[in-house]
DNA sequence: CGATTTCATGTAATCCATTACATTGCGCTG
DNA sequence: CAGCGCAATGTAATGGATTACATGAAATCG
């Protein structure tokens, strides 16, 4: 029985770790082979400047040499801060948010944050979960996009921002896009191409945007004289299948028809699809219009004439209000209003 | 000046924080309104078994009541463990990658993990903001869908694995598809249609994937006894774009082909869209067959053949891999190679 | 030159929950 | 009834960093 056998626990490290490049953990440690107080390390990481030269490098090297991280939780446990903010996504496969994250993070990156993700698939249990987070101290903040504000046990004003959506009379701030007018102008561009049987494929009712889509729509069918017919108006959950069911309910009840107008572009996908296959052409015998401008629907043939949000911006706007919030708890609630833009592409013609 | 004016700072919580339903933070304030001491309320909490049956639901209602959450920045830093893991993801946009997702939080769920997900955009840097929170000990473990293993100083085996991708010799366990085999099975089912000038758009050489994929192409060329014409191989960096850019050098090269194999699907749908707008047919002119099976593929039109992966079982091996090493940092690493299913849709025909 | 700043650093309190160890009281055994 | 074991609870150490306050030395001032 000589030297350390095959299977040693690491029990007890014996205190020669001065010199040789091994793990090292904590504060105390660097500080005792730096031959500093760990209260000076840890200025020497925080704020270099108020730390002589001399010792400052001589820290440094330390630290570098052995691949010390400061423990977050410890850190973050005595500041209460984490600099880690919480993006709930309903669902991360939906290219439309893809791009409003980036402009997330790319403020949050600006500023020093880390965002997470968490896809909640709208779901409670998960969306509360991730809420709990900012409960527990582990995140800042969330920046949601859903309709539904997660419940967190906080005094004072949740630090919570709305991307994309909003919730009527909230004191929860929130940036989105003026979906009446969005909707109205799409829609009404349908009727100046000489539509007047427009169908219209709605989102979840539970979402306050979508009922604003489908007041745009309804709007702006008043404005042009058309009536309104209840069978042409199907609702539908956001997905590729949900636009082919609509046009196959459609179909099914022998109402006539000339155009679509679809509360998103991946319904408006499942839309063109439903129809192509039954042998309609697009945009001949049947315009389509969608809504989001994900990245796919320039690809789509014939490409899709949409709503295009600036969900870049959305993004960018909801971050920032977040911070702004998180680095004073007073500022009043906003809701701030931006405005989308008609992409006029393929799928669109005159009846 | 009589009782408490408009602005008092919170400061020195008055003592009498008993009864009424105020904010209440930590389990010493807890403890004291129960009548019990700070053991209990923490036993209460997570080993209820252990605290009689009176004791608890004292606590529990007091908990309920006020709302307490435990910090659990000061319980991470306790027990050194924090439940969560991080997935890493070079882009949330690509639908791929999402159904990857969905398996890696499916098993996360069943095993008590919550999953955050960090985007790096391919980039170093973001990807080490990540990598270090698992030394900074603010996450347990990383899953990586990228073919770089970040750099985390850590004692022994790093608690990161691979998935979809893998690194060559490294001792990180991976879960990935057997790429040669799918690529030349792919390959091998244009050269049975008939087909023998076959374009191959690659994906970055960085990625062992991508040359697999390569390898395949030429195995399949190979074996039928096809010489491999240089100019009709493209690199693409996975987007639409790239597809598109892909089949415009193609054709201004002015060598015939009659079938392209991508690397993914969205090189292929742009593939797709470059050739239509070309004026040239699909399938009867040019057949496609494309790599993934995203969820688009299904709808474009013509609808796209395409490598189908088990995405939902490379994310669910993947993470089951990971919590494996976290439960026991002994064991040995593997790499899992899956199979994958060629798809046969619209997109591919007769020579 | 004595007094006062300023600078660099150290000592120890603090953040909040978990848990090893200590204590108390009760029932049971021999 | 002494003695033991067990159940229920309490006391205090612990995890690893930050930072208020303290200290000593050097620089500046009148």
């Amino acid at each position: 029985m000589s030297s350390e056998g095959g299977k040693r626990k690491k029990k007890g490290v014996p205190p020669n770790a001065a010199a040789q490049p091994v793990r090292v953990r904590t504060v105390k440690e660097i500080a005792a082979i730096a031959n500093v107080s760990v209260a000076t390390v840890s200025r020497a990481l925080q704020r270099p400047e108020i730390v002589s030269e001399e010792t400052r490098r001589r820290i440094h090297e330390v630290v570098k040499r052995l691949g010390y991280t400061p423990n977050a939780l410890a850190r973050n446990l005595r500041t209460a801060r984490t600099r880690l903010i919480v993006a709930l996504v309903p669902d991360i496969s939906n290219p439309f948010f893809s791009e409003v994250i980036r402009g997330i993070e790319q403020v949050a990156y600006e500023t020093g944050y880390s965002v997470l993700l968490g896809e909640t698939q709208s779901d409670l249990v998960r969306e509360q979960a991730y809420a709990d987070m900012v409960a527990a101290r582990q995140a800042d903040g969330i920046v949601t996009m859903f309709h539904r504000i997660p419940n967190i046990p906080f005094e004072g004003r949740l630090p919570v921002v709305n991307a994309c959506e909003y919730v009527k009379d909230s004191a929860i701030s929130s940036v989105y896009i003026d979906n009446v007018a969005a909707a109205t102008n799409a829609v009404n561009y349908l009727v100046t191409l000489g539509h007047r049987e427009i169908a219209f494929i709605a989102g979840p009712a539970s979402s306050p945007i979508c009922v604003d889509r489908e007041q745009g729509y309804h709007l702006a069918l008043e404005r042009a004289g058309l009536t309104f017919n209840p069978a042409l108006t199907a609702v539908g959950d956001f997905s590729i299948e949900a636009g082919e069911r609509a046009i196959e309910l459609f179909l099914s009840q022998g109402h006539p028809f000339s155009a679509v107008f679809c509360s998103n572009d991946e319904m408006a996908i499942g839309a063109m699809r439903a129809l192509i296959s039954r042998g309609l052409r697009v945009p001949e015998d049947v315009s389509i219009v969608g809504f989001d401008d994900i990245r796919f629907s320039r690809y789509t043939s014939p490409s899709l004439t949409t709503v295009a949000q600036p969900k870049n911006a959305l993004g960018r706007e909801a971050m920032t209000m977040l911070i702004e919030l998180l680095n004073d708890p007073e500022v009043p609630p906003r809701k701030r209003v931006l405005s989308a833009e008609l992409v006029v592409r393929g799928s669109t013609g005159p009846r």
